[in-house]
DNA sequence: AAAAAAC
């Protein structure tokens, strides 16, 4: 057997320009596919290439376009995506490979005008998703001269949803464009279809029989009452860096980011219910790192690059095996480590595994961690927190220093720990039959007496209640189910608790970063 | 049956 040498980018037949500009952003090997697909690329023609999910397809036809057009060889390119987000996703590339005017980013939700305005400038590339694409060609805003038609998530885009748009654009541009399609899927019933689109289209196929298995897989079988209860349980036992959680409609969306932050954890929703400009918000608060947790339907599924995601979650059962590549697709990109969870109820189960065989992948069942489990995990974590704040001197306030004197730094702050984070309740036994339990969902506010606590501070940007209700779980014996309605604003906010945690909040005397909080009865 | 995608 040999071993072919190393390609680098040079030696696919790039020019020393782009190399060169690659080699500024530290891109210098390229990926299996990238070595695959340019070449080929290069010379022309119809094209279809398979390639698992974060592998590297997105340059593995933005290199050869943008070689192409550097040579003159080509005046434009289209490339057409299924959603918005990675539409702008794939210009941001584009602009880092050919000037930050090289593309136009042609979608829905945002005003139509400036759009125009870079159409008329002329660019090389032109990104979008089909609506707006028709919309402008209609209008003869978009004129049809692209030498070649670029499908990312061509199985999607030629699915019945994209079809009869993508055939309008296809129809405009004439029999004469080149087509290149670009996936990690293609089922049998859409492989049927491309094959007769595309004309004799030469073929990269990667690691395809490997499906997604570089993801770690495991899931979960749990009641689905308990479904939120279980993936907060699941958030903080795994401490993930960022995390991104896939539930099947908008309306769970909003379930799910309820339920998340009552559990004292941050999270945001992104979904088709919300504003453009939100949906652009929100994302760019989880690529930043000032989101830990994001909630998302399908939208986010496909295509979207975010370092860092540590963890998916699907919350419940994924719309079909192309959906659960897609889904855990989102993390262990380009050689990082990230896992995958799916909570299912029992009776999904034998469809899961079904799913997941088709989507070539391995899972592993995982019981529910226990509440104890959870409990460990925490304190260990707090321990290592607390240690690395007071460093070695550990020099500790009154009337801790004494206590430390008396018994060892180690024992004194074993026990701290274990009092600010409580011994787990008994497990509950199995659901009850009868009556049906209530839906999982947000508080129970009937027949519960709330005190209402004004808090001399704000959390803005959208955050909402998820960091207030952590800081008041951290700081005391106060669990989720004693605070009700959290009313935020960016100078202070209105929060109703039950009247035992309003005792202990008041006179715990919480502090942040050394500064006393301002917390009195409203 | 859901989500995405044009006003």
């Amino acid at each position: 057997m040999t071993t072919a040498p190393t390609p680098d980018f040079p030696s696919l037949g790039l020019d020393d320009g782009l190399c060169g500009r690659l080699a500024k952003r530290d891109i210098v090997t390229p990926t299996p596919v990238q070595a695959a697909v340019i070449p080929l690329a290069l010379e022309g023609g119809d094209l279809l290439a398979q390639a698992r999910t974060g592998s590297g397809k997105t340059l593995a036809f933005l290199l050869p376009l943008a070689a192409r057009i550097d040579a003159g060889q080509i005046s434009r390119a289209w490339i057409v995506c299924p959603t918005r987000e990675l539409a702008q996703q794939v210009a941001r590339e584009a602009g880092a490979l050919l000037g930050a005017g090289a593309a136009a980013v042609l979608v829905g939700g945002t005003p139509p005008g400036p759009q125009i305005r870079d159409l008329r400038r002329g660019v090389p590339f032109v990104v979008g998703t089909p609506g707006r694409m028709c919309d402008l060609l209609g209008q003869g805003h978009l004129q049809p001269d692209a030498d070649i038609l670029v499908l990312d998530e061509a199985d999607q885009m030629l699915d019945l949803g994209f079809r009869e748009e993508l055939e309008h654009l296809v129809h405009d541009l004439g029999p004469e464009v080149a087509r290149w399609c670009f996936s990690a899927t293609f089922p049998p019933p859409v492989r049927t279809a491309i094959n007769a689109w595309l004309e004799q289209p030469r073929r990269v196929h990667l690691d395809v029989d490997a499906g997604s298995s570089h993801v770690p897989q495991r899931y979960v079988v749990v009641d689905r009452q308990q479904a939120h209860g279980a993936l907060a349980r699941l958030l903080h036992l795994l401490d993930p860096a960022r995390s991104l959680v896939f539930v099947r409609t908008r309306e769970d969306v909003e379930l799910a980011v309820r339920a998340i932050a009552a559990d004292g954890i941050e999270a945001a929703g992104i979904s088709g219910d919300l504003a453009q400009e939100a949906r652009e918000r929100v994302l760019a608060r989880f690529r930043s790192g000032h989101l830990p947790v994001l909630v998302g339907t399908d939208v986010a599924a496909r295509g979207i690059d975010v370092p860092g995601i540590t963890h998916v979650f699907n919350l419940g059962l994924p719309m079909g095996a192309e959906a659960y590549t897609h889904r855990i697709g989102r993390t262990a990109r380009a050689g990082a480590e990230g896992e995958a969870w799916t909570l299912i109820s029992r009776g999904e189960r034998t469809r899961f595994l079904r799913m997941v065989e088709r989507a070539r992948c391995r899972v592993d069942e995982s019981p529910l961690p226990t509440a104890a489990a959870l409990v460990a995990a925490r304190r260990q974590r707090l321990g290592h927190r607390v240690v690395e704040s007071l460093g070695e001197g550990l020099d500790l306030p009154a009337p801790f220093d004494a206590l430390c004197d008396e018994h060892g730094a180690p024992a004194v702050l074993a026990a701290l720990v274990h009092r600010l984070i409580p011994d787990a309740p008994p497990e509950p036994k199995a659901p009850r039959k009868s009556p049906p339990p209530p839906r999982a969902k947000g508080r129970q506010d009937r027949g519960q007496q709330w005190v209402r606590l004004r808090l001399g501070f704000g959390f803005h940007d959208g955050a909402g209640p998820g960091p207030i209700v952590a800081l008041l779980c951290r700081c005391s014996q106060v669990s989720a189910q004693d605070i009700g309605r959290i009313r935020c604003a960016s100078r202070h906010s209105i929060i109703e608790v039950s009247p035992p945690a309003a005792a202990i909040i008041i006179r715990a005397r919480l502090s942040y970063r050394g500064r006393p909080l301002d917390i009195r009865s409203a």
